[in-house]
DNA sequence: GTCTATATATAATA
DNA sequence: TATTATATATAGAC
């Protein structure tokens, strides 16, 4: 109820009425004459959380839902100026993310080493350029660091994907089953950056909202989730 | 309004009523006799959103909607069947994740090579392993990925580390301005893994919810946000 | 997509 | 923290 708020006006104390079928008898039920308010509709109903398995039905809830996820996001952002990612996968592997999620994944890998240490055994290691028993893909990522920082940086999205693309057969999960071999021969050319209309972000710009889709090539172009 | 919906009997038209200050002349307002209510909150009010200036008031309403917005995405992940993941920096740098982050970050990366390669102008290349002018760290990772993949499977949150962890200088905000010129000599020792009381999975376990904070080891453990 | 009625989130307050 | 009253999200039906 944005605008109008008009409707509060109905008081009917009686739930649960007839299954307001057939509203034809009254006036035109929308427009004119909203008096005498026949209840077009039951209104939101509680859901029980737990899986929809109805496919339209799950459909129709994942995308208004993570519309409105993504507009709470946007808000906690701009109300409170905080850096929020939001990374999805529907069940048939598409993506949609929001935020400046590029950045704040690495922010969030630079930030979580002590995880990932704990995970690997070791301990913090010192970075004064020595040899510490790195893999060697570690020291030469180490290594052109140290001469080139700024070049680096500029090619990071790029490495990053040469990386993960190699990646394709890790936790491969039910949305994501059978990937080829080579992940470029997917045809991975229909995908769309869609600018999403989001609340404008305040002057600080924190979370640069971008939203996108990329859908998965492996899902026949209907039947999409 | 979770159960006892019987606060929807007031309907009273008359919005705007008065402050509603003093109460005090009718019965005790909580408790007993509900009825005859004087209005002892102004409830929810309608706020602008953009950034909230008072430090307490913006802790409190990060605090609140940071858990609406955990809460709502595991309600999505459950309703669904999608995978989530939440990454939240507040503005002194402390981080809050939801979901499985780890392994989406690696499907995220891995299925979003098309944003970068136009980003770097570049068509699809195709990845039968001979050479495409690819940069040397990425013929470096192509190769071991062609003869190790296992191996690099097991090492790859330990190159993730440590390849973040070499581009601190990047991407600076306000909310981590120095950090000093090699990350592994930060005291990052104070971090600490907790597990929310979110909705439970349901037996798939989509985004198999873990929680954790991570607090900034340069922000003094008051003030925090 | 739009609409309506109701479930839910949450601002202000104690 | 917990409560309350209201703003907002969204289920169901177009």
């Amino acid at each position: 109820m944005e605008d109008g708020e008009a409707s509060s006006i109905t008081c009917l104390p009686n739930r649960k009425q007839e299954p307001l079928q057939n509203p034809n008898v009254l006036v035109n039920p929308k427009k004119e004459t909203k008096l005498k308010n026949p209840k077009t509709t039951k209104g939101r109903q509680k859901i029980e959380i737990k899986e929809i398995k109805e496919e339209n039905r799950r459909q129709v809830t994942f995308s208004k839902r993570r519309t409105g996820l993504f507009k709470k996001a946007a808000e906690l952002s701009v109300l409170c100026g905080a850096q929020i990612g939001i990374i999805t996968f529907s069940r048939c592997g598409r993506i949609y993310a929001f935020g400046n999620v590029d950045t704040l994944i690495e922010k969030y890998v630079r930030k979580t080493p002590m995880m990932l240490r704990s995970h690997s055994g070791g301990d913090v290691a010192n970075g004064e350029g020595g040899e510490y028993g790195l893999m060697w893909w570690e020291r030469a990522v180490e290594s052109v660091l140290e001469e080139d920082m700024e070049e680096y940086k500029n090619a990071l999205t790029a490495l990053r994907e040469n990386l993960l693309t190699r990646i394709h057969q890790m936790d491969a999960d039910r949305t994501v089953e059978n990937l080829p071999a080579f992940p470029n021969q997917m045809a991975m050319t229909d995908w769309k950056l869609m600018d999403e209309n989001l609340t404008a972000r305040n002057d600080r710009g924190y979370a640069g909202n971008d939203y996108f889709e990329l859908p998965n090539p492996f899902m026949s172009q209907n039947g999409r989730q």
